[in-house]
DNA sequence: TAATATTACTAAAACGTTTCAGTAATCTTG
DNA sequence: CAAGATTACTGAAACGTTTTAGTAATATTA
C-alpha cells in the first residue's frame, strides 16, 4: 500500500532507476529531472522501504547488543547504564540501537547471534561480560562482522575493545583495606570462566602476596554476578571457622547480597567486616551504609564501545583499537571502621 | 557470501520453493525431504537473511520505541526503568526492540517515525509523553500500523492504551499535604500540551476546590519536566512575596531540581517547605530527605504497554485495550514536618 | 564533418526470500 | 479402468530497492 519508487516513477514518466538516482543524488540525472522527482517524492508521502534498501545495500545501518542474562534482568543497574551509554552515544551516529536478550552460552543465545549477524539485522554488535575463551568473540570474529567488547580473552583475536584495569583496581582496594587494619580478605568472584574474573582474581592473589598474607583457599568463593549468588556465599563464608574480616566483590551486584547475608547474621559493617564492590553503579553511594567501591563509568564505557563500534564498521583506522581504563577507588563507610588512628 | 536457500536447493537437486516450504514445515514436502533440507540446512550452516524475509513477508518481527527527549537522555530514570520494561517484556515474546531518540515535535522525529512506520522496519511501535493534541497518535492511526501508548489525546482516536489516573493522584497528595498543615500549595507542571500535565492540572484544581482554597495564579508554572526545569522554577517561585509551603512537580525529575534550589535557598524541606514529586523512580527514597511520591511503576506500565503491543500486532482481540492504574502514594520525610501533632 | 566525449537517461539484473499457479506421477473411488 | 483426488514437487513472480550495462541524443574536438 504504501508509495514506491515505481509509483513516483510512474508519475514522472521516469524510469525507477532515474528515481533512485535522483534520490541518492547520483551526478548522471539532470538537476532539473532531481527537482521534480524530490518534489514528487515528498508530494506522495515516499519513504523508502528498509527491508528492500537493506536486502540490495547489504546493510541494516542497526548496531546491536545482546544482554547476557538468564532471567529478564534489563532491570539490571549494569544493564541499564550501559544501554543508556549506547543509545546516548548512538543518537550521534545514523544508527539504530537494537537490543535483546539471551540466557549466556545456550543454543539461544547462538540462534540469535546468528540470526542478527548470518542474517544482517544488524551492522555490528557490541559485547559485554566476555570470557576466556569466548565462542562470541570466535565467531564473531570468524564471520568478519565488525564487533567491539569490554574485556579481551585468551585466545588472541585482534578486536577493538574497553578493558578495565581490573588487577590494579583490586590491588588498590586491598592496600585501602590493609591500611585501615583489615587482614582476612575474602574474594567473591564470578564464574571461573569470565576474563574479569580471571583478571581480578589475580589482583588478589598479587595483592596478598605483596601484603605477606598467605593464600587461603576457603576466602575465594565463585558466584554468578547476581545479589543472589553474594547472599548465599556470604552466608557460607561468614560461617567459616575462622571466617574473613572483609569481603570484595567482583561487583557492586554481588556486594548488594552481601550487605544484605551480613546484616542478617548480625554484622555491623564497615567496623568489624568492610564490604566493597566493583561498578561504582550510582545504588551504590545509597546502601546503608553506602559502599566503597571501584568506580568505572558503564555509562562511559558503552559510550567509548558504541563509538569503537561505529568506526569499525565504517573502517575508520583512525581510532583507537584498545581502550584502557582505570578504575577509581571511591572510599565510603562500609570499609572506613578499623582505622588505625582509632576514629571509629 | 552467506549460505543461501539458493544453496541448498542447489545442493540437494530442488526447487528453492521447496526448500523455503520445507524448512517453514509446511505439509506439502513429504517428511523425507524434510528431512535431507532440515539436515543440509543445519550443516551448511544456513541463516535466513532478515532483509529478504522481511520484505517478503513484510513485517519486521520488531518492536520500536523513540524517546521523546532533546538532548541524549538514555540515563534519565525515566527512559531506564520504561526500556527495562520493554525489553523483559519483549524477551518473551518473538520480537526485537529497536530504539532510539528525537527532540519531540521536531522534523527528525516525524523523520524517524516515517522511517521506521512506513519503511516497515517496525511492526509497531509505543509512546510516551503524549500530548493533548499529538500528531504520533493521528499519524500512528492513519496509516494503521499497531501501536501502544502511555496516556490519552483529546482527538478521539481508539487505541490501545495505559491511563494513570493523575487526578486521582494528585487529589490524594493534595489532602496528605492540607492534613499535615500545608496550605499554599504550588504545581510545577509541564508543557501545557501534554495529556499528564492537563489531566494533573485538573486534579490540582478539583483538589483545592475541595478544600475551599482559592486559585492563586502565582503557584502554578510550567516546565519542561527536567530537573533543571524544576530548579528554575523553584528559585523564581519561592521569591514570590507570599510565597508556597509545598510544591508539588509533575515528576520526580522536576522535584529533584526543587530540592536542589531549595536547599540553596536554606529551606529546611520536609519543614518550611514541603516537596512532592510523582513517578516512584528508585533514585526518589534516596534523595535529602527521602522524597514523598506518587508511584506509579514505570517499569510494569512498559511491560503493559509492551504486552498489548504483541496482542494488537498479532490481533489477539483478547486483551485489554484500556489499562488504567492508580497512583500510590508514597509518604517520605519531604512532606511530612507540619504535622498537627506537632512532632518535631 | 566524422570521430569522440558527454549528458541523461532506460532496461534489466540482482539482492534472498515467500508464495502462487501449475503439473507430472501416483492413488483412490465408483 | 477412467475420472477425479492426492502427493510432492517445479517454475516463476513478487517484494522494493540499488546498481550495472547500455544507449539515444547532444556537445565537443580535430
Amino acid at each position: 500500500m504504501p508509495v514506491t519508487i515505481r509509483d513516483i516513477a510512474k508519475k514522472l514518466g521516469l524510469s525507477i532507476g532515474a528515481v533512485s538516482r535522483a534520490l541518492d543524488g547520483y551526478a548522471d540525472i539532470s538537476e532539473e529531472t532531481r527537482q521534480r522527482v524530490i518534489r514528487a517524492a515528498r508530494e506522495m508521502d515516499y519513504v523508502p522501504n528498509q527491508a528492500a534498501r537493506q536486502l540490495r545495500r547489504k546493510k541494516s545501518d542497526s548496531l546491536g547488543y545482546i544482554l547476557p542474562s538468564n532471567s529478564p534482568r534489563f532491570a539490571d543497574p549494569f544493564f541499564s547504564e550501559f544501554i543508556a551509554g549506547l543509545g546516548d552515544e548512538i543518537a550521534h551516529h545514523p544508527y539504530d540501537l537494537v537490543i535483546s536478550i539471551a540466557p549466556p552460552g545456550e543454543e539461544a543465545e547462538k540462534h540469535l547471534y546468528q540470526n542478527w549477524v548470518q542474517g544482517r539485522k544488524v551492522d555490528g554488535v557490541i559485547l559485554t561480560h566476555v570470557h576466556l575463551h569466548d565462542w562470541r568473540v570466535q565467531y564473531l570474529s570468524e564471520q568478519r562482522i565488525p564487533f567491539t567488547a569490554l574485556g579481551n580473552t585468551l585466545d588472541g583475536y585482534d578486536f577493538a575493545r574497553v578493558e578495565v584495569n581490573w588487577r590494579a583496581g583490586i590491588m588498590e582496594l586491598m592496600a585501602h583495606l590493609l591500611a585501615n587494619g583489615y587482614r582476612r580478605i575474602a574474594y567473591l568472584g564470578g564464574p571461573a570462566t569470565m576474563t574479569i574474573q580471571a583478571d581480578q582474581f589475580n589482583g588478589y592473589r598479587q595483592g596478598l602476596h605483596e601484603a605477606n598474607i598467605p593464600y587461603d583457599d576457603h576466602l575465594v568463593m565463585p558466584g554468578d554476578l547476581t545479589s543472589t549468588g553474594g547472599y548465599d556465599a556470604t552466608k557460607r563464608i561468614l560461617c567459616l571457622p575462622n571466617p574473613p574480616d572483609a569481603i570484595i566483590c567482583i561487583n557492586d551486584e554481588t556486594a548488594f547480597g552481601v550487605l544484605r547475608a551480613a546484616h542478617e547474621m548480625g554484622y555491623v559493617i564497615g567496623q568489624s567486616l568492610a564490604v566493597a564492590g566493583f561498578d561504582g553503579v550510582e545504588d551504590a553511594k545509597y546502601m546503608e551504609p553506602p559502599l566503597t567501591t571501584l568506580d568505572i563509568s558503564i555509562y562511559e564505557i558503552a559510550r567509548q564501545l558504541a563509538r569503537m563500534l561505529v568506526g569499525e564498521i565504517n573502517h575508520i583506522a583512525s581510532g583507537e583499537h584498545l581502550i584502557e581504563i582505570q578504575p577509581e577507588l571511591v572510599i565510603r563507610e562500609s570499609t572506613v571502621g578499623m582505622q588505625p588512628s582509632g576514629i571509629r
